[in-house]
DNA sequence: CAGATATCTGAATGGTGTTCAGATACTAAA
DNA sequence: TTTAGTATCTGAACACCATTCAGATATCTG
């Protein structure tokens, strides 16, 4: 695919004047270069160079370098939702056991490729990209997955219908707590699972 | 205290070539500015401009910019410790009620400060400073009020042994998620006191 | 084929981190 | 008190950065 040195490594020149799908190209550019520098020292002319265009070309598609680096933010997003569809879609089955096993694995899917490339989880949840509080958010996709998974732990009586109405916020926030503590370095990486475990005994709490 | 136009307003001249303490000066001119434009935008050039001194001084004190930024970040975690056990402090007793009123208190300290300055939060956990993993660190020490604050609630009969082992790190956890994702606006500002009540609730989980 | 338009370039502006030789002020020894 | 030494800070320089804009180039439209 990519080069493994990806920090300032230029592009065999195109054939044509006209790239055909710059700002794509931009885009992925953009990602690489995040991945590997940190979304704070991203530079837009490395970007430039990446694809093999001039800095200024990068204006004719975004109107700034923030803007940019949000557009990447989205297609992010999308991406996540994308991956945590496929991760439920690969544990089917009604079972209590095939509840729990689509939850955990939720969260895993979720941890697991932040903590794969932390650079672009902190793009995502970092303060760089703005996110559009209008209209259908990509990102809801992910909640409403994580709610059917609840309903299925609250209709194979895994989880309590007490615990049920909190299962949404405790769950997205301590996954998304943990991965970037961890992230971090504030704690270590086994904490995950621990937290997983934790999880699955908090939601019995309250009235069955 | 500070103009309230932090960005570019130079101090007045300082009376000796000498500064005096330009390091504690920088540390803090920088977390003004950080505070105002984010942990991204700080311009080492815009520190020193501010405490009055040339860009270059700044190299006396620290190697370069990160380093600069990985100080004012461990400098944050101190002042986030010492406003936890002030918080802690102001609610003495050994009730259940005393107690539960703790537990609340030092997450929303916590939530309250990082939400309030949005832009310090994101410099302690957005990857720009780097935590040193050897020794005992400040971070601890809000660890060991949250335990703590955990015993008491055990040994009141607030919540169970069973999920007393997982206090620290869901409450932790969910408390970081929350605050991060509120702060990044894709969950509203109300959801962080239902948390608490979920929290509360979790923790009551397993045999008494 | 010609004009219009979208796309990209080159050069320039002002800002940035970083380096380093040297100027300045304080400190300690004579 | 004078002088040598040292810590501290400055100024100029370098390479890189985001951003702007006039203009060159290729593609599309009639």
């Amino acid at each position: 695919m990519s080069s493994s040195k990806v920090l300032r490594t230029k592009s065999a020149p195109r054939e044509s004047y006209h790239h055909g799908d710059l700002k794509a190209a931009l885009i992925e550019a953009a990602i690489n270069l995040v991945r590997v520098n940190g979304p704070d020292h991203l530079s837009l002319r490395a970007v430039a160079e990446q694809v093999g265009v001039s800095p200024s070309a990068v204006y004719h598609y975004f109107p700034d370098k923030d803007s940019l680096i949000t557009e990447v933010g989205d297609l992010l997003f999308i991406k996540m939702a994308d991956m945590q569809r496929d991760a439920l879609g690969a544990i089917p089955g009604a079972s209590a056991r095939a509840a729990k096993q689509r939850y955990r694995e939720l969260g895993r899917t979720y941890f697991r490729w932040a903590n794969s490339e932390p650079n672009l989880f902190r793009l995502m949840f970092g303060g760089f990209c703005k996110v559009d509080k209008s209209g259908v958010h990509e990102e809801e996709e992910a909640f409403i997955a994580l709610s059917k998974c609840l309903d299925d732990l609250l209709s194979t009586g895994v989880i309590t219908p007490t615990m049920r109405k909190y299962g949404e916020l405790i769950s997205w926030t301590a996954v998304q707590g943990a991965t970037n503590l961890i992230i971090e370095g504030l704690i270590p990486e086994a904490a995950f699972e621990q937290l997983l475990d934790g999880l699955e005994l908090a939601m019995r709490a309250g009235t069955k």
